[in-house]
DNA sequence: TGCGGTATTGGGGGAAACCCTAGTGTAATT
DNA sequence: AATTACACTAGGGTTTCCCCCAATACCGCA
């Protein structure tokens, strides 16, 4: 039987956290869970508490999964790591596999294979979900350089996130703790780099970067 | 005690639907909870099995929620109904309403909300998550006739596609022959009636009313 | 015919974003 | 060890946008 010391959730809809965790509970009654609803946060709580599993969604505010992964396996976290995503794109699933991610589980799963994932990553396997072409993955992460193939800079793409969501660079720069110049300089790299010239470019080159979502 | 003779729960995410079945089989044990993951079927299972209450993700494969609803309705199905839902903008909202939904919960919220919303639904009160501005909601239904598109002007569609397309105002208003303020004045009105607040939502919003396109 | 709502038009002031320039730190290359 | 490249940081000045307010024009309805 596998033994979870502690878990983090991470997923940004309460009610689907509640769910996961009462499902994970029944199966697992002895491990203490913490949740979140922000990347940051659940970052934070990784490197704080090294907890034995990190569940995280791909889709978060403030920093995306696949950037806290990157950013957690950067500064030392050794615990395994589960994405929840709702897309199978490979592209996603290559960079989770390149940022140091343990497994890979369409939120379109029953249950009983998140318990798979779970029990194969604990037996230090690598799980990938039923439904994503394992081949399509290859193939992706063959055309992709070890790191920094992104257009963008983790920076750039978490300053385009927080864009995206729709916060002014007053805010992004508080939630940054940098100054607002240095965020303005950011957007304005980003653009650069991406050749767009305007507001509207940018946010539909967030929604096409998987950033953030149309509704 | 409120008491449900049957259920229905709509989600295009499994492992969503296990989690919250999971949680509402413990509040209601008796109650026989039917699932789908798709639209069309949830509306087949309502007509067919005409039960108590359905929760209805808005976002569904086949048939979205709110035209499931619409259909529900109008082939006389007599249950309750809450929509679930991550979009708070007021639209959806006043779209839900119209189309005979009881209950609208954001997915952002705890369980227990969703236990109030059922039990308030149950008592054939309607029921709007918090978190929704229900000011904003009203006023979306002031200005919201029976068909979908009533939502803007032809002069507020023109704007707001000229907007998405990234023109700035002073080149729309040179476009359209009218003053730099008049574009602003058109803007204004546009965030105001769709409930938006920042520029990311404008995009957002244009991109999922068909005026333009990500890529 | 008058009345109310709203579509469309416009202004002023304050906030935010954009363009240009530039310093610092780090990592790879020569 | 020196050089190059670039990510991240930041400021000054200009342009653009957002919120409160208002005038005219049009359309349905009593």
């Amino acid at each position: 039987m596998t033994i979870i010391n502690s878990l983090i959730m991470a997923d940004d809809h309460e009610l689907v956290r509640s769910g996961l965790k009462s499902l994970i509970q029944q199966q697992f009654p002895d491990t203490p869970i913490c949740e979140t609803g922000c990347g940051a946060q659940a970052l934070a709580l990784m490197l704080q508490q090294q907890p034995t599993l990190t569940l995280l969604d791909v889709t978060l505010p403030n920093m995306n999964g696949l950037d806290v992964v990157a950013s957690a396996r950067k500064s030392g976290y050794k615990g395994k790591i589960i994405m929840l995503s709702m897309h199978h794109w490979p592209k996603y699933v290559a960079r989770a596999w390149l940022n140091g991610a343990d497994g890979y589980v369409l939120k379109d799963s029953a249950f009983e294979e998140l318990l798979v994932a779970i029990n194969s990553v604990m037996k230090h396997e690598r799980y990938l979900s039923k439904g994503i072409c394992s081949q399509a993955v290859s193939d992706v992460l063959e055309h992709m350089g070890p790191n920094q193939d992104d257009l963008l800079t983790p920076r750039q793409r978490q300053v385009l996130q927080l864009v995206a969501e729709g916060h002014s660079s007053k805010y992004i720069a508080n939630q940054l703790n940098v100054s607002l110049k240095t965020v303005e300089a950011h957007r304005s790299s980003i653009m650069n780099r991406l050749g767009i010239h305007d507001f509207a470019g940018l946010i539909k080159a967030a929604i096409s970067l998987g950033l953030t979502q149309v509704n």
